[in-house]
DNA sequence: CCCTATTCGTCGGGCCGCTCAACAAATTAG
DNA sequence: CTAATTTGTTGAGCGGCCCGACGAATAGGG
């Protein structure tokens, strides 16, 4: 059919309304509200009626649909309402960190059911840890009425770099002794998958919104160090050796040309002027009486001048790195989140000024610069968050259905 | 099936296996070498003889494929081997610049059977350009002995941003009177689809291989200015605003803190500094005999000091932001092109030396940083690859055959 | 030289999934 | 109360794909 002139500058657009219509993929419409109907869901993604109905049956079956009543009529028939039962099962979510670690049950919504932390060091080794993740479990199971049979997946966010198919730490700078550990290991009681890595692409993830929407997104986390997960079309990019998103030991120059040595011994690091530790050591030489970041950050928070001008400086720093990341990447949104993003204001308004200032505006313009909600609880929610989309992507269906 | 274990730790690992059967895929294989016969199909996608066969025989059909006599035998029957017809069509290929225009056809491998270049004005707006692209390209057919129905698909890259669904240059700085001009319909006669993007991220295609490996890459092309394009898992990555891998105007603090403008408004940005037009301008005050940027890549490539150290100087302040973005982006490969490109060596040295110095040595261990074998070429073997790429991925197979 | 084992490609039967068309259900409009 | 409209379900049919079986072409052994 060449010749006719009508596929002359057409591309391939059609892969917008070419959606797969697939379990997960109806599912997926549902729950991020896209659809309400098998009319809706035939209408998104121009499979016959047939076909929906069946599968929406099977999700029925498996309990991951529910009806719930009747919508309103458009002149004809009112549809069957679907509803996502965010109770067919339920998710471990474990935010591991470098001196604590928190445990958490949620609903298949990321909603959380129960939620318990613990100090830990990391340094300890993965066995003692993760025997102490595996009691704090049982915990908050018993503490939401669960049984381990009830959990569908696992997720586990690390600090440190992870090989996501396999699950084990890869030569993690501060988790010594982790490295190779099969950490899906630890949870075999559960029968389930586990998904496991850096706690920065799980805080990403958690960020993206249950929708998966695919949009290009970066989540900065601030807390003693500096990271970054990077969403590409709605998934993490990892980058050739896993490494990506590691802008912490981004150089960055000063106009003093003064020299700062970070923990990683080169000099300079984004993360060495203004990570947490930063924060706190320029707090302690301007003399104010803090013992920990959290300390700096709560001064901030109460209107502190000194504390303020510090967070917005780092803010500031920070901001000049991620100008070149917004030229280069054109995201269209930021989220800042750890300890740090905690400050809120003072450290978004540095970034922003130091970002619209020296971005081309074409790709500053339209870009979303924000705090996470609730920055403490965005490993946990980022971990349920990888677990459900994982497990409900996968042939979660027949896995539910099977057990009746 | 919950319960059993053996699927605890077990990620979507099996995408490797579980490649598509489509004709597109199977014709990829071959053409990458990856198979020879229809057996390495079966073992390569894991579908059927049967099923594997008859796409063959579709292939063939179109005369996509040949059977080119038999393999050795294992032990067994001999396989009748399989090659790419790459002379089963041609494509247009178009690089425009601000300043000139090259038109090539070539076969479907991107090999170039003939081409002509003409200066051009690129401001005289799409009509005349595009006017003289359209004599171009019916030289160059006639030169090859082909004629316009022989055309399965155009490539063009220009020197701006483009909304690659329509083909339509939106707002870019270099071509007044281009914006929301419809690239394709310029190329009607030919009846067939037309690809347009950035020149940049062309080259960043056409930097690939055909294999279309799935590989994480920066192409950078250093002429005038300096753009990137950005590859993401084998395919580009436009970003939100398609403004992605605009790197020349990120900002570059100067150790002697000496202040450049650049024609963009700001300040010090990379292009400023480090640009064609730069080492222009540094060339002339350092009073060497230049009048063009290529005078000056001409005089490093001789051997000339002062040239030299300028071209290292610009390769240094490159390799500060590629060490940015490396520890950022993760790259596998960073792939350098574009005019200045061509003084090879000295201007890799500047880079490594600065992306050496500054990345995290787990993301710069397996780095490879390298000069395009052809950077002259690289906008027209890109667009090729381009069309070429995007042609075969659809139903190519269709085309051809209705065309018997 | 013949026979067997092995590998490659093709042919027919059958299953599965999807679409199309027709029909039942539930509501609005007139 | 009837016609029109929208929704969901049921049954028929079609195509794609896999499985098993068979012919083809070679290597190796007696």
């Amino acid at each position: 059919m060449r010749g006719l002139g009508d596929d002359v500058g057409a591309c391939h657009y059609d892969r917008v309304a070419s959606t797969s219509a697939s379990a997960g993929a109806l599912l997926r419409h549902v729950r991020t509200g896209r659809a309400r109907s098998r009319a809706d869901l035939v209408a998104l993604t121009g499979a016959s009626r047939n076909t929906v109905s069946a599968r929406v049956d099977q999700l029925i079956a498996a309990r991951l649909l529910e009806e719930g009543g009747r919508g309103g009529s458009t002149g004809g028939r009112p549809p069957t309402l679907l509803q996502f039962n965010s109770r067919a099962g339920c998710v471990l979510a474990v935010d591991l960190g470098a001196s604590s670690v928190d445990v958490a049950v949620t609903d298949l919504s990321a909603q959380i059911l129960a939620t318990v932390g613990h100090p830990i060091d990391i340094a300890d080794g993965p066995e003692v840890v993760l025997a102490e993740v595996d009691q704090l479990a049982q915990k908050v199971l018993a503490e939401a009425g669960l049984t381990p049979a009830d959990v569908c997946a696992v997720g586990v966010g690390v600090p440190g770099p992870v090989e996501f198919s396999t699950g084990r730490p890869s030569y993690p700078p501060i988790m010594p002794g982790w490295h190779d550990y099969p950490v899906p290991s630890a949870f075999g009681r559960y029968g389930c998958p586990v998904y496991v890595d850096n706690d920065v692409n799980v805080m990403a993830l958690g960020e993206i919104g249950v929708a998966g929407s695919e949009q290009d997104l970066l989540v900065v986390k601030v807390g003693t160090g500096i990271g970054c997960g990077v969403i590409v079309e709605g998934r993490v990019y990892r980058g050739a050796q896993g490494s990506a998103g590691d802008i912490g030991h981004i150089y960055v120059g000063q106009p003093d040309g003064r020299t700062v040595g970070c923990r990683c011994g080169q000099e300079n690091c984004l993360e060495a002027i203004a990570g947490g530790q930063a924060l706190l050591r320029d707090a302690r030489a301007a003399g104010l009486p803090v013992r920990t970041v959290r300390d700096v950050v709560q001064l901030a928070a109460q209107g502190d001048g000194a504390a303020l001008e510090l967070v917005r400086d780092a803010g500031r720093t920070i901001g000049t790195v991620l100008a070149a990341l917004v030229n280069f990447f054109n995201p269209h949104r930021i989220v800042m989140t750890g300890g740090v993003a905690r400050a809120g204001v003072p450290l978004l308004a540095g970034i922003r000024e130091a970002v619209y200032q020296r971005s081309m505006p074409l790709a500053a313009r339209t870009l979303e610069i924000s705090v996470s909600e609730a920055p403490d609880l965005s490993g946990r929610v980022g971990a349920a968050r990888m677990a459900i989309e994982e497990f409900l992507a996968e042939d979660s269906v027949a896995v539910l259905a099977s057990e009746r």
